[in-house]
DNA sequence: ACAACATTGTGAAGTATGTTCACGACATGA
DNA sequence: TCATGTCGTGAACATACTTCACAATGTTGT
Protein backbone atom coordinates (compact mmCIF):
# COMPACT_ATOMS: atom_id res chain seq x y z
CA UNK A 1 0.00 0.00 0.00
CA UNK A 2 0.92 3.75 -0.62
CA UNK A 3 0.37 6.75 0.53
CA UNK A 4 -2.74 8.08 -1.60
CA UNK A 5 -0.94 11.66 -1.94
CA UNK A 6 2.50 10.85 -3.11
CA UNK A 7 2.40 7.54 -3.61
CA UNK A 8 5.43 6.77 -1.43
CA UNK A 9 5.79 3.35 0.54
CA UNK A 10 3.92 4.31 4.15
CA UNK A 11 6.53 3.34 7.33
CA UNK A 12 4.80 -0.40 7.23
CA UNK A 13 6.09 -0.66 4.23
CA UNK A 14 8.97 0.29 4.54
CA UNK A 15 8.90 -2.34 7.79
CA UNK A 16 7.15 -5.15 5.90
CA UNK A 17 10.58 -4.82 2.94
CA UNK A 18 13.08 -4.72 6.27
CA UNK A 19 11.15 -8.14 6.85
CA UNK A 20 11.46 -9.39 3.36
CA UNK A 21 15.56 -8.41 3.19
CA UNK A 22 16.24 -9.82 6.41
CA UNK A 23 14.45 -12.70 5.57
CA UNK A 24 16.54 -13.21 2.17
CA UNK A 25 19.26 -12.53 4.19
CA UNK A 26 18.88 -14.99 6.73
CA UNK A 27 17.70 -17.74 4.03
CA UNK A 28 21.26 -16.59 1.61
CA UNK A 29 23.29 -17.49 4.81
CA UNK A 30 21.92 -20.73 6.02
CA UNK A 31 21.68 -22.04 2.07
CA UNK A 32 25.65 -21.59 2.26
CA UNK A 33 26.12 -23.22 5.70
CA UNK A 34 24.26 -26.11 4.25
CA UNK A 35 21.32 -25.40 6.59
CA UNK A 36 17.48 -25.01 6.28
CA UNK A 37 15.56 -22.22 8.05
CA UNK A 38 14.08 -24.60 10.17
CA UNK A 39 16.84 -26.26 11.50
CA UNK A 40 18.78 -22.92 11.93
CA UNK A 41 16.29 -21.48 13.84
CA UNK A 42 16.20 -25.11 16.02
CA UNK A 43 20.37 -24.83 16.23
CA UNK A 44 19.77 -20.92 17.22
CA UNK A 45 17.75 -21.91 20.08
CA UNK A 46 20.50 -24.57 21.32
CA UNK A 47 22.50 -21.66 21.91
CA UNK A 48 21.43 -21.71 25.49
CA UNK A 49 22.61 -25.63 25.97
CA UNK A 50 20.97 -28.96 25.19
CA UNK A 51 17.41 -29.58 25.87
CA UNK A 52 14.53 -31.61 25.30
CA UNK A 53 12.66 -32.15 22.12
CA UNK A 54 9.81 -30.86 24.11
CA UNK A 55 11.60 -27.36 24.66
CA UNK A 56 12.56 -27.43 21.64
CA UNK A 57 8.77 -27.55 20.22
CA UNK A 58 7.57 -25.20 22.86
CA UNK A 59 10.15 -22.79 21.75
CA UNK A 60 9.63 -23.11 17.99
CA UNK A 61 5.92 -23.25 18.02
CA UNK A 62 5.48 -26.40 16.48
CA UNK A 63 4.65 -29.82 17.10
CA UNK A 64 6.86 -32.23 19.09
CA UNK A 65 6.16 -34.70 15.50
CA UNK A 66 8.00 -31.92 13.44
CA UNK A 67 10.76 -31.58 16.31
CA UNK A 68 11.57 -35.19 15.46
CA UNK A 69 11.82 -34.79 12.02
CA UNK A 70 14.22 -31.50 12.36
CA UNK A 71 16.23 -33.61 14.78
CA UNK A 72 16.97 -35.91 12.55
CA UNK A 73 17.70 -34.15 9.66
CA UNK A 74 20.64 -32.13 12.14
CA UNK A 75 21.96 -35.77 13.04
CA UNK A 76 22.19 -36.69 9.82
CA UNK A 77 24.33 -33.62 8.67
CA UNK A 78 26.27 -34.27 11.98
CA UNK A 79 25.34 -30.92 13.56
CA UNK A 80 23.33 -32.25 16.43
CA UNK A 81 23.48 -35.49 18.81
CA UNK A 82 20.82 -37.30 20.74
CA UNK A 83 22.11 -38.17 24.16
CA UNK A 84 19.61 -39.25 27.30
CA UNK A 85 18.64 -37.51 29.94
CA UNK A 86 20.10 -38.09 32.95
CA UNK A 87 16.64 -38.53 35.12
CA UNK A 88 13.91 -38.53 32.57
CA UNK A 89 13.79 -41.54 30.68
CA UNK A 90 11.27 -40.85 28.20
CA UNK A 91 12.96 -37.67 27.29
CA UNK A 92 16.22 -36.76 24.75
CA UNK A 93 18.42 -34.06 25.56
CA UNK A 94 19.62 -32.97 21.90
CA UNK A 95 23.37 -31.63 22.02
CA UNK A 96 25.67 -29.56 19.63
CA UNK A 97 28.35 -32.06 17.96
CA UNK A 98 31.72 -29.75 17.42
CA UNK A 99 30.58 -29.21 13.85
CA UNK A 100 27.68 -27.82 15.64
CA UNK A 101 28.90 -25.42 17.74
CA UNK A 102 31.05 -24.20 15.30
CA UNK A 103 28.50 -23.58 12.91
CA UNK A 104 26.58 -21.62 15.64
CA UNK A 105 29.37 -19.75 16.40
CA UNK A 106 29.29 -18.36 12.74
CA UNK A 107 25.42 -17.88 13.22
CA UNK A 108 26.50 -15.72 15.96
CA UNK A 109 29.04 -13.39 14.73
CA UNK A 110 26.87 -13.28 11.66
CA UNK A 111 24.42 -11.65 13.95
CA UNK A 112 26.85 -9.28 14.96
CA UNK A 113 27.88 -8.53 11.96
CA UNK A 114 24.16 -7.76 10.63
CA UNK A 115 24.13 -5.36 13.66
CA UNK A 116 26.74 -3.27 12.62
CA UNK A 117 25.56 -3.20 9.08
CA UNK A 118 22.21 -2.51 10.22
CA UNK A 119 22.82 0.56 13.18
CA UNK A 120 26.95 0.97 12.57
CA UNK A 121 25.77 4.43 10.71
CA UNK A 122 23.80 6.04 13.21
CA UNK A 123 24.67 8.09 15.97
CA UNK A 124 24.31 7.15 19.47
CA UNK A 125 21.31 9.41 19.75
CA UNK A 126 19.97 8.36 16.47
CA UNK A 127 19.99 4.66 17.66
CA UNK A 128 18.63 5.77 21.43
CA UNK A 129 15.34 7.25 19.56
CA UNK A 130 14.98 4.74 17.14
CA UNK A 131 15.07 2.10 19.55
CA UNK A 132 12.85 3.95 22.13
CA UNK A 133 10.35 3.90 18.56
CA UNK A 134 10.72 0.27 18.04
CA UNK A 135 10.21 -0.46 21.37
CA UNK A 136 6.73 0.98 21.75
CA UNK A 137 5.64 -0.74 18.41
CA UNK A 138 6.83 -3.91 19.29
CA UNK A 139 5.26 -3.50 22.85
CA UNK A 140 1.63 -2.39 20.92
CA UNK A 141 1.75 -5.12 18.65
CA UNK A 142 2.72 -7.85 21.25
CA UNK A 143 -0.28 -6.09 23.31
CA UNK A 144 -2.57 -6.16 20.69
CA UNK A 145 -1.96 -10.13 19.65
CA UNK A 146 -2.57 -10.71 23.37
CA UNK A 147 -5.61 -8.66 23.83
CA UNK A 148 -7.22 -10.76 20.62
CA UNK A 149 -5.94 -14.33 20.87
CA UNK A 150 -4.84 -14.71 24.54
CA UNK B 1 21.97 -12.47 21.35
CA UNK B 2 21.94 -9.77 24.21
CA UNK B 3 23.95 -6.76 25.39
CA UNK B 4 26.83 -7.95 27.15
CA UNK B 5 26.62 -5.42 29.79
CA UNK B 6 22.96 -4.92 30.91
CA UNK B 7 21.27 -8.22 29.29
CA UNK B 8 18.71 -5.84 27.37
CA UNK B 9 18.08 -7.02 23.93
CA UNK B 10 19.71 -5.18 21.08
CA UNK B 11 17.76 -3.30 18.44
CA UNK B 12 18.51 -6.15 16.21
CA UNK B 13 16.81 -8.44 18.76
CA UNK B 14 13.86 -6.05 18.89
CA UNK B 15 13.86 -6.64 14.70
CA UNK B 16 13.51 -9.71 14.87
CA UNK B 17 10.91 -9.42 17.53
CA UNK B 18 9.19 -7.34 15.78
CA UNK B 19 9.45 -9.45 12.26
CA UNK B 20 8.12 -12.63 14.16
CA UNK B 21 5.05 -11.20 16.04
CA UNK B 22 4.49 -9.90 12.30
CA UNK B 23 4.57 -13.01 10.84
CA UNK B 24 2.26 -14.48 13.14
CA UNK B 25 -0.49 -11.88 13.38
CA UNK B 26 -0.01 -12.92 9.42
CA UNK B 27 -0.58 -16.12 10.04
CA UNK B 28 -3.72 -16.03 11.91
CA UNK B 29 -5.34 -13.57 9.58
CA UNK B 30 -4.93 -15.52 6.44
CA UNK B 31 -5.80 -18.20 8.19
CA UNK B 32 -8.63 -16.67 9.65
CA UNK B 33 -9.37 -16.31 5.75
CA UNK B 34 -9.18 -19.60 4.32
CA UNK B 35 -5.34 -18.92 2.88
CA UNK B 36 -2.31 -19.95 3.43
CA UNK B 37 0.95 -17.54 3.11
CA UNK B 38 2.07 -18.39 -0.38
CA UNK B 39 -1.36 -17.80 -1.65
CA UNK B 40 -2.40 -14.73 0.19
CA UNK B 41 1.53 -13.45 -0.74
CA UNK B 42 -0.15 -14.25 -4.61
CA UNK B 43 -3.44 -12.55 -4.12
CA UNK B 44 -1.63 -9.55 -2.83
CA UNK B 45 0.32 -9.41 -6.48
CA UNK B 46 -2.99 -9.32 -8.06
CA UNK B 47 -3.89 -6.18 -6.44
CA UNK B 48 -2.29 -4.40 -9.29
CA UNK B 49 -4.39 -6.43 -11.93
CA UNK B 50 -4.66 -9.49 -13.69
CA UNK B 51 -1.02 -10.93 -14.53
CA UNK B 52 0.29 -13.68 -16.10
CA UNK B 53 2.21 -16.43 -14.33
CA UNK B 54 5.58 -15.88 -15.63
CA UNK B 55 5.16 -12.53 -13.78
CA UNK B 56 3.60 -13.93 -10.66
CA UNK B 57 7.03 -16.46 -10.74
CA UNK B 58 9.03 -13.46 -10.88
CA UNK B 59 7.15 -11.45 -8.10
CA UNK B 60 7.16 -13.82 -5.89
CA UNK B 61 10.55 -15.08 -6.81
CA UNK B 62 9.71 -18.42 -6.52
CA UNK B 63 9.86 -21.10 -9.85
CA UNK B 64 6.82 -21.18 -12.74
CA UNK B 65 6.36 -24.84 -11.60
CA UNK B 66 5.54 -23.66 -8.37
CA UNK B 67 2.65 -20.84 -9.28
CA UNK B 68 1.12 -23.59 -11.75
CA UNK B 69 0.13 -25.52 -7.67
CA UNK B 70 -0.18 -22.05 -6.41
CA UNK B 71 -2.85 -20.89 -8.97
CA UNK B 72 -4.44 -24.13 -8.99
CA UNK B 73 -5.66 -24.23 -5.30
CA UNK B 74 -6.45 -20.63 -5.25
CA UNK B 75 -9.15 -21.72 -8.48
CA UNK B 76 -10.19 -24.57 -6.42
CA UNK B 77 -11.22 -22.44 -3.76
CA UNK B 78 -13.02 -20.06 -6.03
CA UNK B 79 -10.63 -16.93 -5.35
CA UNK B 80 -9.22 -16.27 -8.73
CA UNK B 81 -9.81 -17.76 -12.40
CA UNK B 82 -7.54 -18.70 -15.62
CA UNK B 83 -8.31 -16.44 -18.37
CA UNK B 84 -6.46 -16.54 -21.70
CA UNK B 85 -4.12 -13.81 -22.85
CA UNK B 86 -5.19 -11.56 -25.18
CA UNK B 87 -2.01 -11.55 -27.51
CA UNK B 88 0.16 -14.52 -26.05
CA UNK B 89 -2.00 -17.67 -26.71
CA UNK B 90 1.19 -19.70 -24.42
CA UNK B 91 0.23 -17.24 -21.41
CA UNK B 92 -2.17 -17.44 -18.95
CA UNK B 93 -3.87 -14.68 -17.21
CA UNK B 94 -4.58 -15.05 -13.50
CA UNK B 95 -7.57 -12.88 -12.28
CA UNK B 96 -9.82 -12.15 -9.21
CA UNK B 97 -13.21 -13.85 -9.20
CA UNK B 98 -15.69 -11.75 -6.87
CA UNK B 99 -15.01 -13.62 -4.21
CA UNK B 100 -11.04 -13.35 -4.04
CA UNK B 101 -11.62 -9.52 -4.70
CA UNK B 102 -13.73 -9.19 -2.01
CA UNK B 103 -11.26 -10.96 0.39
CA UNK B 104 -8.45 -9.17 -1.17
CA UNK B 105 -10.26 -5.86 -0.26
CA UNK B 106 -10.33 -7.10 3.58
CA UNK B 107 -6.54 -7.78 3.32
CA UNK B 108 -6.24 -4.16 1.65
CA UNK B 109 -8.05 -2.79 5.36
CA UNK B 110 -6.34 -5.71 7.01
CA UNK B 111 -3.11 -3.40 6.08
CA UNK B 112 -4.24 -0.01 7.11
CA UNK B 113 -5.24 -1.52 10.17
CA UNK B 114 -1.91 -2.68 11.31
CA UNK B 115 -0.50 0.19 10.29
CA UNK B 116 -3.00 2.06 12.85
CA UNK B 117 -2.39 -0.57 15.21
CA UNK B 118 2.16 0.03 15.06
CA UNK B 119 2.25 4.03 14.59
CA UNK B 120 -0.86 5.52 15.34
CA UNK B 121 0.17 6.16 18.71
CA UNK B 122 3.12 8.26 17.55
CA UNK B 123 3.78 12.04 17.32
CA UNK B 124 4.24 13.52 13.78
CA UNK B 125 7.90 14.11 14.57
CA UNK B 126 8.10 10.89 16.41
CA UNK B 127 7.33 9.11 13.06
CA UNK B 128 9.38 11.04 10.77
CA UNK B 129 12.07 10.59 12.45
CA UNK B 130 11.41 6.22 12.46
CA UNK B 131 10.69 6.91 8.90
CA UNK B 132 13.95 8.84 7.99
CA UNK B 133 16.20 6.14 10.33
CA UNK B 134 14.05 3.12 8.98
CA UNK B 135 14.83 4.47 4.97
CA UNK B 136 18.20 4.51 5.86
CA UNK B 137 18.43 1.05 7.37
CA UNK B 138 16.64 -0.67 4.56
CA UNK B 139 18.77 1.22 1.93
CA UNK B 140 22.04 0.03 4.02
CA UNK B 141 20.81 -3.57 3.89
CA UNK B 142 19.36 -3.66 0.28
CA UNK B 143 23.10 -2.31 -0.62
CA UNK B 144 24.92 -4.86 1.33
CA UNK B 145 22.52 -7.58 -0.50
CA UNK B 146 23.43 -6.23 -3.69
CA UNK B 147 26.94 -5.88 -3.35
CA UNK B 148 27.11 -9.53 -1.95
CA UNK B 149 25.14 -11.46 -4.10
CA UNK B 150 24.16 -8.75 -7.63
C1' DA C 1 2.00 -50.35 46.40
C1' DC C 2 -0.78 -49.52 42.83
C1' DA C 3 -4.21 -47.88 39.69
C1' DA C 4 -5.22 -43.64 37.08
C1' DC C 5 -3.48 -40.13 34.64
C1' DA C 6 -0.22 -37.16 32.11
C1' DT C 7 3.92 -36.58 29.35
C1' DT C 8 7.76 -37.76 25.84
C1' DG C 9 8.89 -39.12 21.56
C1' DT C 10 7.89 -41.55 17.21
C1' DG C 11 5.40 -44.42 13.26
C1' DA C 12 1.91 -43.73 9.74
C1' DA C 13 -0.44 -40.93 6.70
C1' DG C 14 -1.61 -36.60 4.68
C1' DT C 15 -1.09 -31.45 3.01
C1' DA C 16 1.44 -27.37 1.33
C1' DT C 17 5.37 -25.26 -0.59
C1' DG C 18 9.13 -25.58 -3.01
C1' DT C 19 12.70 -27.67 -6.37
C1' DT C 20 14.64 -29.79 -11.14
C1' DC C 21 14.02 -31.89 -15.49
C1' DA C 22 11.55 -32.83 -19.75
C1' DC C 23 8.35 -31.49 -23.07
C1' DG C 24 4.60 -29.64 -25.92
C1' DA C 25 2.61 -25.46 -27.47
C1' DC C 26 3.41 -21.16 -29.00
C1' DA C 27 6.11 -16.63 -30.25
C1' DT C 28 9.83 -14.36 -32.67
C1' DG C 29 13.42 -12.99 -35.50
C1' DA C 30 16.80 -14.11 -39.33
C1' DT D 1 10.56 -21.65 -42.86
C1' DC D 2 13.61 -22.72 -39.51
C1' DA D 3 16.10 -22.00 -35.34
C1' DT D 4 15.68 -20.44 -30.95
C1' DG D 5 13.60 -18.78 -26.97
C1' DT D 6 9.46 -18.45 -23.72
C1' DC D 7 5.07 -20.12 -21.09
C1' DG D 8 2.99 -23.37 -18.58
C1' DT D 9 2.62 -28.08 -16.81
C1' DG D 10 3.43 -33.42 -15.90
C1' DA D 11 6.54 -36.35 -13.17
C1' DA D 12 9.28 -37.07 -9.38
C1' DC D 13 11.23 -35.51 -5.33
C1' DA D 14 12.71 -32.86 -0.64
C1' DT D 15 11.38 -30.27 3.36
C1' DA D 16 8.34 -28.59 6.80
C1' DC D 17 4.32 -28.91 8.70
C1' DT D 18 -0.08 -31.35 10.64
C1' DT D 19 -3.17 -35.06 13.20
C1' DC D 20 -3.85 -39.47 15.17
C1' DA D 21 -2.40 -43.59 17.54
C1' DC D 22 0.62 -45.81 20.67
C1' DA D 23 4.41 -47.61 23.64
C1' DA D 24 7.37 -46.30 27.24
C1' DT D 25 7.93 -43.78 31.06
C1' DG D 26 6.94 -40.28 34.94
C1' DT D 27 3.58 -38.60 38.56
C1' DT D 28 0.02 -38.41 41.65
C1' DG D 29 -3.79 -39.86 44.80
C1' DT D 30 -5.49 -43.17 47.76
Amino acid sequence: MTDAQTGEPTALDRVLELVSLLNRDMQVSFERDGLTEARAHLLWVLRGGPVTQRVLADALAVTPRNVTGLVDGLVASGHVARAPHPTDRRAVLVTLTDAGAALLATMVAGHAEMHDVLFGGLSERQLRDFRRTLDGVVDRLRRRLEEEWG
